[in-house]
DNA sequence: CTTGCGATTAGCCATTTTCCTATTTAGCTA
DNA sequence: TAGCTAAATAGGAAAATGGCTAATCGCAAG
């Protein structure tokens, strides 16, 4: 729970999951879209992948990054549903894959 | 968009919305749930309240916070959108009432 | 008016974050 | 193998965050 807010508490992270809700994309082609530095944008992408958000998959000397939706989605609804009964509802209508709080 | 998930990247702020979740209280009332001195909870409450996800109103000397139970799932539902259909449908399901991002 | 109490603001210090450049790792290809 | 390129890691500087104590503000009750 504190990890994905972290990491959503940075724009330019939001920026990226912005860019990886369209295609994935290599570390090289998200910096395209950035000002930063490859370095910080591979830190960027760390702390999104820590926070289990997206997803990486090598491709011989490039690294492919996804967005993982469904972690994402998941992880911000488990938070809200304690506040929301609406929420609760949508949550609980599937199986539960996680319980991490 | 950014405030708040700011705002929720701290997990003594998070416990202080479960707090507000079950009641309004008096900054002392909430001070009384942690180990932190008052002022610390006093800028907590701040940033929460900057983020639009707690409201305050003065009851005499004292100042009683309540949670903002919509402002919280509004925007986090606005940040979902656009990554999941099922949010999407959800969130226009009903009148919108901010645009900000 | 003065004292007391709840809450906020100010000032300080330690820690964390975020960016950079330089270096290293790993894979591709001549 | 040697050289090129994508990505990650290391190290360091600047800024932001989060906690404290002390000081201040505002209301209430003597």
């Amino acid at each position: 729970m504190d990890k994905i807010f972290k990491a959503l508490a940075s724009e330019p992270r939001r920026r990226i999951l912005h860019h990886l809700a369209e295609e994935p994309m290599t570390v090289g082609e998200i910096a395209d879209n950035f000002e930063m530095a490859m370095p910080s944008i591979s830190r960027h992408l760390a702390v999104l992948k820590e926070a289990g958000v997206v997803r990486e998959q090598k491709r011989g000397q490039y690294v492919l990054y996804s967005l993982a939706t469904e972690e994402l989605t998941d992880q911000l609804y488990d938070f809200l549903s304690p506040f929301c009964e609406r929420a609760r509802g949508i949550v609980e209508e599937r199986p539960r894959r996680r319980k991490r709080d």
